[in-house]
DNA sequence: CATGAATGAGACTTCATTCAT
DNA sequence: CATGAATGAAGTCTCATTCAT
């Protein structure tokens, strides 16, 4: 396929955006289709290369696979850390990450697609996990520490269980995103989130 | 009848508990492998059967997904509920049906991990759709249904975006779910589960 | 391609049959054209099926060259044995042997271009060596065995190098059928052993 | 001159040493691994440079072969004129050339390794044919030659048939080559020639 | 002289599915 | 009701080779 038709070097030099491009592209497939159903040649297609090509710049899918991740992981969560860092308290810090994601979906849909998928990938596909060490468990990281912090900072009764409210708060974060993923609206997202700031307002519920 | 009473003569075969077996064994793989890796050959091996055998139960394998999906959906919603209509106000419900969703989990964790990815699957294989119609959306009634009574019950403020309301707690409760079934662990969800609920309390955070 | 152009079950129950043409045909691509560049498509058009039938019959071509190993490499050290038997004396047996290999030559080419190529094979693919652990080391034993009985028979100078003996035979009787092989034309190689016979009895050479 | 001599300019690049190592590292590749399983790649990994690099000095992997095969045959042969005509028997000779061909053995085993398999490769990949002619044929010529020259000094009893024997030493000697190249261990050759040899003189077996 | 980007052909293998038994 | 033989489509990956730089 390729563009001219003929084989041999293209005349442009266009070797690290056509990385960049593979690596979208790929972001984009395994997000909307999941990692089995994504095929090279469907990447391939995307990018406007052969499937062949895409070894010049992966060894393997899986590798693809976790390039994708190592890529996305680590602007994702320098991005939350950098929104909670702007506000002091719990909910507050809360609330900024889950506005921080609906920015970054809306940007680019793909980016939540892909992370929230990846622990079902990885459980699904073992041998990804080898591939992925470098940046797994930031995601506890996170929010256990924005939890911990609270906790030292004397936000929370003493009696919490911290792992439960980190676990709680990722997994907000996480079917909000889910479900604006499957949605394809983001609009629901931020609607979803509002609802919750109203709940946190104590302007939801009438009574309680 | 013909299974649990005593009159006429018993099926010679065992065709029917097979058909159940081969639903289970597919939930099951389909919950944790996903649609596409998981295969009629792993499918039968559960069994102890051929996987051409599939093929006296059902017409194919996304045939075989929406049989699962149908008899899976109809019990989960039907448990939700019931454990919804034993109390009056909207948090006590979402409590209700997220306690029963742990329950469900406990007795049988390929049921969550199959709803779970339902959304996904369908996205990725569109032809998935149409065998699913029958019990489609039947997720956004129980969450919308749940949040009208309330509303009509005068339970909300008046300016609160009813949608928006039923997606979060749609999305609370798929994320929690979500997170149990990657975690393999359930006691993390009913920790997650005590941490919303002092929230709902006002026992969670000492300042608002 | 198949037959009759359409998928389904083959009229007759030619399971068996199918084993035996497919383990001849690989036995022949194998001899002929080597591990490497052997095909399932060619040995599959060679039977009249599928590349895919193949794999009803075999794990992958690795455990079919092992197949087709073991097959062979009995069959032949067994009519060796048997052919040796009949003769008492070392040389004897040695020339018994060598005229059963041209036997077999003669009958089936590609047992002998086989078996020749099994230790090349082995060192380029060490994956094979696995595969075919039951039935190696047949040919150092029978050569061994050999030597070793002609010594205790006292037929051999006592400060005769026995594992050198054994090699010579052995790479005489393989120097010979690769040739054969090669040439295509057994005729040569009865030839060379009617020369090496003639050597053996003393008529070969006028002086010495 | 230019590379020895000192007189005038060196030469700017090491194009002809990098010419020598490149054939030597296909020898050596072709000779462990086989012509299919050789890859560009490889050798150019051996080499230092690039795959691509090799077609500055061949046309294609084919002429890659045949230039390892014309320099490597040559030397052979020649050596083993050279080791041949110092003696005047057949016997002798031979034993001599078996020698030879143990010495060079052991100075670089891949060049027994690769004379030995080129009959096979160019069997399985009859395109490498057309690229061998210029030397193609003297490996019956020379051993065509020794047996011609025995019987014209009237060392053969008339009727012996000259093209069995002159196939008979060459496949002794391939067959031993062979055997050594595969044990990787050339003190089994040197054991077997031995026993040849005793043969020869008469003192291996005790009855005749 | 050498490299890096890219290609097309083809290899092995898996899978859902079908048909005769 | 169930099996076993077979198929065609498709997927991942390798390789020799080419062209522009």
């Amino acid at each position: 396929m390729g563009t001219s038709g003929r084989v041999g070097r293209p005349p442009a030099g266009n070797s690290e955006e056509t990385r960049r491009l593979i690596l979208r592209a790929a972001r984009e497939r395994f997000a909307r289709d999941g990692y089995r159903a994504t095929t090279n040649k469907l990447i391939a297609a995307d990018v406007g290369i052969t499937p062949t090509a895409i070894y010049h710049y992966v060894d393997s899918k899986a590798a693809l696979y976790a390039a994708v991740y190592c890529d996305t992981i680590d602007r994702v969560y320098t991005e939350f850390e950098q929104a909670a860092s702007a506000e002091s308290h719990l909910l507050a810090r809360f609330s900024a990450v889950l506005r921080r994601a609906n920015e970054l979906q809306i940007a680019d849909p793909s980016i939540a697609g892909f992370i929230v998928a990846v622990a079902q990938e990885t459980q699904r596909h073992p041998d990804l996990l080898a591939l992925l060490r470098p940046q797994r468990g930031r995601h506890q990281r996170f929010f256990g520490g924005l939890v911990a912090e609270a906790a030292a900072a004397g936000e929370l009764q003493p009696d919490v269980d911290q792992a439960g409210l980190s676990d709680l708060l990722g997994a907000v974060l996480t079917g909000l995103a889910r479900m604006a993923n499957v949605a394809g609206d983001p609009s629901r997202y931020t609607a979803a989130v509002d609802a919750l700031e109203r709940f946190f307002d104590g302007t939801l519920v009438t009574t309680r």
